[in-house]
RNA sequence: CGCGGGGUGGAGCAGCCCGGUAGCUCGUCAGGCUCAUAACCUGAAGGUCGGAGGUUCAAAUCCUUCCCCCGCAA
């Protein structure tokens, strides 16, 4: 099959990987190289590495609404476009160019967790199980029909990034079954009274509201784990919080208890710090931290 | 030239501004105490203070440069 892949970071990485090695990438979309990292240096993202690598023609642009681009796409004449966290909205005539459409990996158990950031909200609302849809792409965002779904658990280990490993490995699976089976497959409809959404990531949310139950900000740390992960102040550096564990106990909010390890009284029960990072240090263990630095019992975060 | 923190016995930190005996918490080893223990007591081993230059009577500490790690921002 003659595939053109869109997509940019990581997250699409398995897939065009998957798909490059079973059928024909003619094209790969991704978002253009730009100032990041330390030093602002231009990066270019890691689909753009990896097509490169593997000799196959990479198209940036910066919007897909010119009917230039758009025509460009179409004279690609593939099969099926599979999108993958590309980071564009894609126009109804980049939709309908190619006989299959356009396909997208999605990180969530569709209509639940439409949006941005399926995989982190997903831990953080504490679903016992989330996953990958494959769906058609329409011009309503992740509103499309679906071919198919499959399940991952979520547990006490599953961190933002674990899943997020496990989605893109998932689904790069996903897309070429789909895609080997597509002729005989129905697409399902959303069913519109269950969709969620889930909102990008907002920086500010990063930072620890101790008002909160220990319970939920446990699970928003391994949500934002590793990134952007949660953090706290004190002493005017930043502590991001890796991993924790409630621990049933009382306390002032925001009290750092004395006892063993680090333990911070939350609106309800203790948060048990037990992986931390101190700004400008590798993460750690708490244990490890605290044999070199106090935090003052009874100080307020 | 985006902003900033850091590299000190095996681990985590202090000391650096105001050069002059290498410190703390833990780990390790030996011995003691104990029914026992991650407890307690005593003792010991273990460090070119990231590398290279420089200033100085003297550099972990001041200056120059290089390497490595990380936080913010993107």
């Amino acid at each position: 099959m003659k595939i053109v892949f869109m997509g940019t970071p990581d997250f699409a990485l398995p897939a065009l990987a998957a798909l490059h090695k079973k059928h024909t990438v003619v094209c790969v979309y991704c978002q253009a190289p730009k100032e990041a990292g330390r030093g602002q240096k231009v990066l270019k993202s890691p689909v753009q590495v990896f097509a490169e690598q593997n000799g196959i023609e990479v198209r940036t642009p910066k919007s897909l609404r010119q009917p230039e681009e758009q025509q460009k796409f179409a004279a690609l004449k593939a099969d099926v476009a599979v999108v993958a966290a590309y980071g564009l909205i894609l126009p109804k005539a980049v939709i309908e160019a190619f006989p299959l459409g356009c396909l997208n990996i999605h990180g969530s158990l569709l209509p639940r967790w439409r949006g941005a950031a399926p995989i982190q909200r997903a831990i953080e609302a504490g679903d016992a199980k989330t996953g990958i849809t494959i769906m058609q792409v329409v011009e309503a965002l992740d509103a499309g029909a679906m071919y198919q779904k499959g399940e991952i658990e979520i547990n006490r280990q599953t961190t933002g990034g674990i899943l997020h490993d496990q989605m893109a490995e998932l689904g790069a699976r996903m897309i070429v079954e789909v895609l080997d089976n597509i002729q005989s497959m129905r697409p399902q409809p959303q069913d519109e009274s269950l969709v969620t959404y889930a909102a990008k990531i907002d920086k500010s949310e990063a930072k620890l509201d101790f008002a909160l139950p220990a319970e939920v900000l446990e699970r928003k740390i391994r949500a934002f784990n590793p990134y952007p992960g949660c953090y706290f102040e004190y002493g005017g550096e930043r502590f991001k919080i890796l991993q924790s564990e409630v621990v049933e106990a009382d306390g002032a909010v925001g009290e750092i208890l004395a006892g063993e390890g680090l333990r911070i009284a939350c609106g309800k029960n203790v948060l048990q710090v037990t992986e931390i990072q101190r700004q400008g240090k590798k993460a750690m263990s708490a244990e490890e931290l605290l044999r070199g630095f106090r935090f003052a019992t009874g100080a307020r975060l």
